[in-house]
DNA sequence: TATGAATGAGAATTCATTCAT
DNA sequence: GATGAATGAATTCTCATTCAT
């Protein structure tokens, strides 16, 4: 036994994921209210009794597929922080992998964009999750403001209006079927963000 | 007869809108999933038959008052761009006229931001809500380019990221619980979209 | 004062008769368990609560309805038998009466032929309208074996059967659509009763 | 594996049987309009949710059951029918069978006559199995006028006739609850249809 | 562990009947 | 009398969850 691991928590977490898996499937198929338990069963390939040998209920299903794609999303994000340069450069690049990861995961999008209805336990995971987008976004705005690259502004706030802008860029593709290249959107964001829209900054 | 409506018709009318706006604290109370046709006739102070007599299905109750609440959303708006004025200072209008719509309809963001489901008719109207919102900042973003007040940029893409920042501010204020001052919060969007963040302009 | 009749009687029946008209073109329209008192007080072009001035029950509606069908039916039904003469010349115009009732008042079929549900009452009636029938043709069977026109045979029995083949011939005619003409019908079903089919009568 | 059926499909079909069986009863007991699926649930001693695991709706629960019971009863009196004989004889033997199945199985005779009612679909089986049964009888007759031992006469009309006699005897003695000996009424009517009622045959 | 049949609470919708105007 | 808005019991159907095998 020089392994922690069981055999059966590796099949166990085998079937997890099948789990969430098919569940992103069908809720990226049918929509999150039209995803039943039977269905996502069948589209993972086991009985519906077995699902709930894996999870308490539908609810939790839903929750823990979006938490992982979440965290999967996140910690992209973090990574292309991570690596620093000029905020212009860490900005694209963050953008880049977001609206990747929804070009890539189109399934996911109705997951994360459902996001309004459920339990209080739910929409408080749902704020967290919110937070630490922001949060990251945070932390390239105070690199870029102590660099003096960036003016000073409450640096959670711009991170909000960028979240916003990039969530309802990733929604127009998906949802209004737009189909702009990736890397145009991208380079417009950054710009609008970096540069501002008027030819004379300042008020009067 | 001086006038043309009948007291059927008024009361019609009062029912109506008694039931829409039950629908919308329902909704703001469950959530658009769990908002029962039976609690939207209780909140109502009606029975349930009777909710059937003013809209023929679960879903028109929603749709209308959904799409009420979002007409005079974009009506205000409207009023707010067709003032004129610098560009600077008609975004502020818009921004202030959304946010504080909000602050004043709480109910109605759970509304608004349940936009992922549904029957393909009801995701045809918001899509065609969220491009006649877009079609309004347009409208207002070619004005000030014409008049040279901004630098040229794709005006949909700008608005729609604009609408997207906007949207998470207000969802933060709401389910975040925030309590930014309004003005603030508009201030600080409008100097954002305005002037950008980077302290010099232009790449490279 | 010299008619015991009131104004209001008469129009009471005018009312009843209006109601009972309406009920017969719905129920042929959209069939017994289809027709709503709300579309047959439009019909009647009365409002719903009127109705119930006029009847206690949407059943008592259905009932009378019939009733009142079926007793001009089996009156005219009588007066073929009370004209009188040869066995044949009076099944002959019983089966014309009948066949041609129908034909007259296609809306009152689906109301005959659908009498199986509904409250013990309404089926007691039902069965007393079928004896009634039986009766009736049970006296012109008498007659004829009075006179020594037909064999001696339990003259109910054969008015059951006979009834039921009218019935039957009648229900083919208007639910499948047969277009024969009446006569060739009534021909057709008179003979078959009077002279039988087997070339040779009798067993062995 | 000796056998292709697996356990389960077994069971399915008893429960199908079941519940078919149960909705026989009801409707025998309260008439078709009146047989909910709750209280045919009850009958077959399983939850309301069982039952939509073995059928899709109310109506298809009533078309089997209703089907099934038709079949059945169509190929006794084919069988009646293949063996063959003097008409007179095959008549009996047919009469025999379906009045004796009536008697067997009384609660079919509501479903078997409530027949006006419920959908397109429904009607057209029900017109469809009336077909059928009058297509069993015409093979009959059509054997005994090659052999001549009946006179020419419209196969499919005398068809329809003998078939709504037999309808009617078999409603009377149910729902009017008449006890004549089963024998008595065959014999009956097959001497009608037979010999006819006349002593003289043919028109004046 | 895995299964999938069984459950039953709960949802939307209909419509006969009542009753204030 | 006449109206038609209001009622709510009743119905069909769904689906998350349980549990015996």
């Amino acid at each position: 036994m020089s392994q922690t691991v069981t055999k059966g928590q590796v099949v166990g977490e085998f079937r997890c994921r099948a789990i969430r898996e098919a569940a992103m499937r069908v809720v990226g198929r049918k929509g999150l209210a039209n995803a039943t338990v039977q269905e996502i069963a069948n589209e993972a390939g086991v009985a519906k009794g077995t699902v709930y040998l894996y999870f308490r209920s539908r609810e939790e299903i839903i929750e823990k597929t979006t938490q992982i794609a979440v965290d999967d999303l996140l910690d992209r994000t973090l990574e292309a922080i991570k690596a620093g340069g000029l905020v212009r450069d860490v900005l694209e690049r963050v953008l880049t992998t977001q609206i990747g990861y929804f070009d890539e995961h189109q399934d996911f999008f109705r997951l994360y964009f459902a996001m309004v209805d459920g339990s209080e336990e739910s929409r408080r995971r749902r704020l967290a999750n919110r937070r630490r987008h922001v949060a990251q976004l945070v932390t390239m705005l105070e690199a870029a403001s102590k660099s003096g690259e960036i003016r000073a502004a409450d640096p959670e706030r711009v991170a909000i209006a960028i979240a916003g802008a990039v969530r309802e860029v990733i929604f127009r593709r998906i949802d209004g079927k737009s189909t702009h290249a990736p890397a145009d959107e991208v380079r417009f964001l950054t710009d609008l963000f970096c540069d501002g829209l008027c030819v004379r900054r300042g008020r009067r």
